[in-house]
DNA sequence: GCTACTTCTTATCTTATGTTAATCAATTGT
DNA sequence: ACAATTGATTAACATAAGATAAGAAGTAGC
């Protein structure tokens, strides 16, 4: 992988949308956030440890999952561009309940928790960013919940397939199945009974 | 109803476990917002309107709800110290795809959106404390969600249950059950299982 | 190139939930 | 006090999803 010049550009490109934030402050910005490269299949947080670090996603997938038995459930899947986390372990300093684990190698932006905290009183307008990602994570999280409430797997699906197109090529259908709440199987039936319609 | 003397005084121990705010802050957010008081079954936000408060409930429950066909399914139910609001509408300045009604007769604290944007110019803390309330709202979510995934209906009640054992008194069962993503009918049944167990 | 693994599909069987409807109890309004 | 509304339970039936297992197709590692 090679590492591009301007790595940053997305980055900015994003915080652009939710704080204008003065050259002097990107450049600090940039500073408080390390690069850093990882294989697929790799775990950043795992399930039971403590998350000090906020990742941004240059390029790559990132999945979070919970552990029941020995089974593994989706319940997010990031790509680029996004923030991810164990939010209520990294915002609470308490051990995960989710892992995070690579699909594709990715390129991350990374800043610890400290650095982030620090950044909070050198640059205030970071609170503005991070609570518009919180907002913005809630609002999504909301949307996600309200489809459970509301629809059946099959359109829980068809508005997947609308949202995403893309992952369905980059993330084999049985994860999909388990973010969408159901089985494999389960969702192999749902998309037979859609074709032949 | 009587207006409390102390009314604030709820509201600041909430905002306490959030942010530290100065006695003049806290003058100033008093000032920002205004006390409402609503009888039951008054509706805040209605679906396809855009919501310009927030709410912050000293008495009462609110519920928030989702209209499908002629469906009222329940989204979530607010109780006393919570904030309220039609998030993504509030937010996005959108019209909201939900309702906001009250359950019981309730004593509020109201904000507008312009007092807000005005309120983070003067008082830049107010983004922490927002953000800190976006970030619990979203961890709540997520757990919401989880659980969906996760949980049968039967465990999805019992943890509801374990949780909110006030609100089983105060919510009647088919609010709980469309909240647990349930008929009132399977809720039901739910239920007679669990006993004669 | 071969083996092992992953992914997806299909079949069978079981079961919990949705749907509809009827009944009963409790609450509310006048 | 009575009628109307709201809420909860139960029954009967249909159906979609879970569980388990087997097999096919594709991919990856050696």
């Amino acid at each position: 992988m090679i590492i591009q010049k301007n790595m940053y550009s997305a980055f900015h490109k994003i915080t652009d949308t939710f704080v204008q934030f003065t050259s002097k402050e990107k450049e600090i910005l940039e500073s408080a956030f390390t690069y850093r490269e990882i294989p697929k299949k790799f775990k950043l947080v795992s399930h039971g440890e403590v998350s000090n670090e906020l990742y941004f996603i240059l390029k790559g997938i990132i999945r979070l999952y919970y552990t029941k038995d020995v089974e593994e459930i989706t319940g997010f899947i990031f790509k680029e561009n996004l923030f991810a986390s164990s939010y209520d372990s990294f915002l609470r300093k308490i051990p995960s309940t989710q892992t995070l684990e690579s699909m594709e190698d990715c390129q991350l932006l990374v800043i610890t928790r400290d650095k982030l905290e620090e950044l909070y009183e050198v640059v205030p307008k970071m609170n503005i960013l991070t609570r518009k990602v919180a907002e913005q994570r809630f609002i999504n999280a909301q949307q996600i919940l309200s489809s459970f409430i509301l629809d059946t797997p099959e359109e829980r699906y068809r508005k997947f397939e609308a949202q995403h197109r893309d992952l369905l090529q980059r993330v084999p259908q049985h994860i999909i199945a388990s973010y969408l709440g159901i089985t494999p199987v389960s969702l192999s039936r749902i998309r037979k009974r859609m074709h032949h319609k």
